[in-house]
Parts: C-alpha cells; sequence; structure tokens
DNA sequence: TCTGGGGTCCTAGGACCC
DNA sequence: TCTGGGGTCCTAGGACCC
C-alpha cells in the first residue's frame, strides 16, 4: 500500500525515515508458564498439544531456549520431542534408578498450551506497547510492529527500546527481543538477529549492508520452497538477490518477485497499521489414525462447525462463505467452499454446508478435518444504529417474502453483490434463522440459474452425499 | 521434520456481465 | 455463427507465518 492521500508537493515530508520496532516475546508461551511457575526458570520447558496421556498427535508449540538444547523444536511431532527429551514426570517415579544429577540436567518439563492464560499476559505486553507508540499493528500473540517516529529519534532509539523492554520484563516478567530500523522488515529481521533478549539498531542508510550476508530464507516470505528455487537461479544471500536482475524474479514469482528484490535492498515503504479484522475464522482437528468410517468424522464435522460458527458469533461475525478442509494420507490436503448470498450468523446452516461439502470424502481415509467460515462482515459502531432497520426489513420479508427472492434470483451468483440491497442477515440462534437462508439460497438454486451454473457444488454433492442421520438435511437445502 | 492448529496472501481458471 | 476486451466474483490450491 502506497502512502495514503497526497497532495503535490507533500511528498517531501513523507519521505522522512520512519523509526520502526518489531516486538518479539521469546518463546512467548514457555515464558508464560515460568510466569506462574517460577521453579520452571532455568529448566527446559515444552509447550504443546498431545502429550496427555493416550494422546498420539500433537506438536511442540514452543520450547524454551534449554529445551531447544536438546533438539526439541516448535512444530516438531510430539513423539520425537520426547526422544529427544523425555518429561520430567515420566522419570520421577524411579528416580531411585537413576543419577538425580543427570535427571536435572536431561528431562524436561511439558505444559499443555492454555491459550486463554497467554492471552492474558499478551494482553498486559500490548497495554504497555500502546502506552510507547502513536501506532501498533499486533501480528501475532506474541508480536508486534510499532511505529515510534514521534516518540523518538535515531540519535536515541537504542534507549528508548531499552526502556520498552525494561518496562516489560518489570511490568510484565518476560522478555522480549526488539529490532528497530527504518523499514517493517528490516525491523524483524533486526528484532530475530540477537534472540533471546535481544536488541538490534539499524540505522536508515545502513539496512542493505545489515541485510547482505543474510541466506535468502531469513528473508520473510522466503519458505522452504522458495529458498530452494532461489538457489536453483544461484542466489543464496540477500545480497545476491539485491545484486540480482529482477527480471527473471518477477517472472518466476510474481508479485512475491518484486517484493523480495525490494526487500533484499532495503525498500519496504510499508506504514505501520493497525491490524484490521479477522478474515475468517476456523477449527481443525486431526485423528490419531485415518479414518474410513464416515460416522466419527461427521461427528468432528459437528463439533468443529458448532465450534467455528460459536467463535463468529462470540466476535459479533457474519460470514458468507462456508468451507472444509479434508486431508488425505499422505498428506494430500483438500478444500471446498460455498458462499451463500449474503452474510448470516446461522449455526445450523454452517453445519448443514460444512457435510454437505464434505460428502465427497466420507468413505475415503482421513487424518484431518477442518471448518472454516470466511467473507467476514463485523457490525461496527455506525451499522449498530442498522440494526433497526435490518429488524424492520426482516419482519417485512417475514410478510411478504417474495420481495426478496425474485431480487436474489435473477443476479446469478456471481457479481452485483456489493451494490444490490443489503442482504438482511439472518440473526441466528432462533429457530426461524435457519429456515430463512436455507430457503433464500434454495430458491437462488433452483430458479436464479436455469443452467446449473456451480455443478460441482449443488449437482455431484447432492447425488452421493449419504449424510447420517440427517434426511431432512439435503432436501430441505437443495 | 512424515506433519498440530490458526491464520494470511497470491494465483489460476471458470463463470458471468457489459 | 469460433468470438474482443475489461472487470468481478468464486473456488481450489499453494506458500508462508507464528
Amino acid at each position: 500500500m502506497p502512502d495514503g492521500p497526497q497532495l503535490p508537493g507533500v511528498e517531501a515530508a513523507e519521505t522522512t525515515d520512519r523509526i520502526v520496532l518489531h516486538v518479539d516475546a521469546d518463546c512467548f508461551y514457555a515464558s508464560c508458564e515460568r510466569l506462574r511457575e517460577p521453579e520452571l526458570q532455568e529448566s527446559p520447558v515444552v509447550v504443546g498439544m498431545g502429550y496427555e496421556p493416550g494422546e498420539t498427535v500433537g506438536a511442540v508449540a514452543t520450547a524454551s531456549y534449554e529445551a531447544r538444547e536438546f533438539g526439541v523444536e516448535s512444530a516438531q511431532a510430539i513423539s520425537t520431542a520426547l526422544e529427544h527429551l523425555p518429561r520430567r514426570a515420566a522419570l520421577a517415579p524411579e528416580a531411585d534408578d537413576h543419577d538425580p544429577e543427570l535427571e536435572r540436567e536431561e528431562t524436561g518439563y511439558y505444559r499443555p498450551v492454555d491459550m486463554d492464560y497467554y492471552e492474558s499476559v499478551a494482553a498486559d505486553v500490548r497495554t504497555i506497547l500502546h502506552d510507547c507508540a502513536e501506532t501498533v499493528r499486533e501480528v501475532s500473540i506474541d508480536e508486534a510492529y510499532l511505529d515510534v517516529t514521534e516518540r523518538t529519534a535515531w540519535e536515541v532509539a537504542d534507549g528508548f527500546a531499552r526502556h520498552i523492554k525494561d518496562r516489560i520484563r518489570r511490568e510484565v516478567g518476560i522478555d522480549v527481543s526488539i529490532g528497530v530500523a527504518p523499514t517493517m522488515s528490516a525491523a524483524k529481521i533486526a528484532s530475530d538477529f540477537d534472540k533471546p533478549d535481544g536488541l538490534t539498531v539499524v540505522r536508515p542508510g545502513e539496512v542493505r549492508d545489515f541485510l547482505a550476508p543474510l541466506d535468502v530464507e531469513l528473508l520473510h516470505g522466503v519458505g522452504p520452497v522458495t529458498a530452494r528455487e532461489l538457489r536453483e537461479m544461484g542466489l543464496e544471500t540477500a545480497a545476491g538477490v539485491a545484486a540480482a536482475d529482477p527480471d527473471p524474479l518477477v517472472e518466476r514469482f510474481g508479485e512475491r518477485g518484486r517484493e523480495l528484490y525490494d526487500r533484499a535492498r532495503g525498500e519496504d515503504d510499508r506504514r505501520v497499521e493497525p491490524k484490521g479484522d479477522p478474515k475468517s475464522f476456523s477449527r481443525e482437528s486431526a485423528f490419531a489414525d485415518p479414518v474410513s468410517d464416515p460416522e466419527p468424522k461427521y461427528e468432528q464435522i459437528e463439533t468443529l462447525a458448532a465450534a467455528v460458527a460459536d467463535r463468529a458469533q462470540r466476535e459479533g461475525a457474519l460470514y458468507r462463505t462456508v468451507g472444509v478442509k479434508a486431508v488425505l494420507p499422505p498428506f494430500d490436503v483438500n478444500t471446498r467452499a460455498r458462499s451463500l448470498p449474503g452474510p448470516v450468523d446461522d449455526p445450523e446452516l454452517v453445519d448443514r454446508i460444512a457435510r454437505e461439502l464434505f460428502a465427497e470424502f466420507d468413505t475415503k481415509p482421513v487424518r484431518k478435518l477442518g471448518v472454516r467460515v470466511a467473507n467476514l462482515e463485523f457490525a461496527t459502531a455506525d451499522q449498530t444504529s442498522l440494526d433497526g432497520w435490518e429488524c424492520a426489513i426482516a419482519s417485512a420479508e417475514r410478510e411478504q417474502p417474495a420481495v426478496d427472492d425474485g431480487d436474489d434470483g435473477n443476479d446469478g451468483d456471481d457479481g452485483g453483490q456489493a451494490d444490490e440491497t443489503p442482504p438482511s442477515p439472518s440473526k441466528s440462534t432462533r429457530k426461524t434463522g435457519p429456515e430463512t437462508t436455507a430457503e433464500t439460497t434454495n430458491t437462488r438454486h433452483e430458479t436464479g440459474s436455469q443452467d446449473e451454473t456451480r455443478p460441482s457444488d449443488s449437482g455431484e454433492s447432492s447425488a452421493d452425499a449419504s449424510v447420517p442421520g440427517g434426511q431432512t438435511l439435503l432436501s430441505d437445502f437443495l
């Protein structure tokens, strides 16, 4: 995004170097666990899912630096992590057989993920960050960009960053690493440069030299696939990319190639902006072993659909698209989605559509399932005033439903959604919600398109669908 | 790394509209 | 009726990030 609206002659002011901080908590989940269990302070700590007895699927969410020395890494499978670092509790009962000294050194503590608690810690950190900057962009629970141009100057930027680190340690009790640079991308890399408890300042004019020796995969947005391709092009470091001919990069990677080239040269004119509303909500879960039987899979779908719908409801979001994900062995990711004519808040409909979309996989072995809602709309403050007439529309619909049907019917599935009559959200929970929505959609399918506009959706899935316990389901909707 | 969960963005092709 | 061009929306998949 460019710099926003500019009047002629104002550009000069806009080129002033920003002072951007990237603040990144060190092994955040593990730090949180230590916060409430100070005994864990010096020991290896692993936070993850799937360590509970009987669980076999799961992965490491965060490993403390002590644990990393044993080879435990983020995203590592639980089984691998346990090989590297047995859990302490598991060894304790046999303490007599072991050298206590050894135990202390070669075992670690495991704690299950507790997002609610980490959220509360993150909120405390956020308060401090907002206190220290004009603009804060929260990237994730443990990471944020700050624009502090108005709060400090380059000459004292390291002291300013030090102050933030100290405040967070003193008032919250965790360590963060901070990168300071004139651009977001350089600040991000700088915060990683000296982890943990790091502070790296890259001043204007130093960015390209700072980046030059770094491996390409350290550039934000370069993962294993892109790194390999870059190497095949003979580009190993940021300096290599920066000195390369940009044309082949753009040819190979499209827009990303251009971005890569710019970033490697230290060019990045993005401004720190607050994060907007979320774009989607999803829930997924894996089976210990691939499941072929439809029954348990539909049970999972139901659970996930309910969780997603509930989340959207709690966040005050309406959604227009419902999707599912089915991961088949070995790791074949399939997604299916369907959009509705208008935004809804309708848990039953989420469940219904998810089941239908999933039908084509219901007899296949599946290792993982997901349900998602997207195309979100959030009621904003000024929209709450619309609630009144939304209700009015809703009741008008009840009296003369034909109006809505006719309207929806003639514009097909796409195009024209944006400027058509405001879709009336079906305000869930009430029994009438799902029915209204289903009817609307139904009508659209039957009369809206005389020729099948989405054969794969409506046609096939209904044909071979055998939805357990749901004989009303399909007839209702299709 | 044989692979958990929650996200974002980009791309390509099809359908549709004018 | 073989057939242009611009634009948008939708779906599916992929790469990436934490």
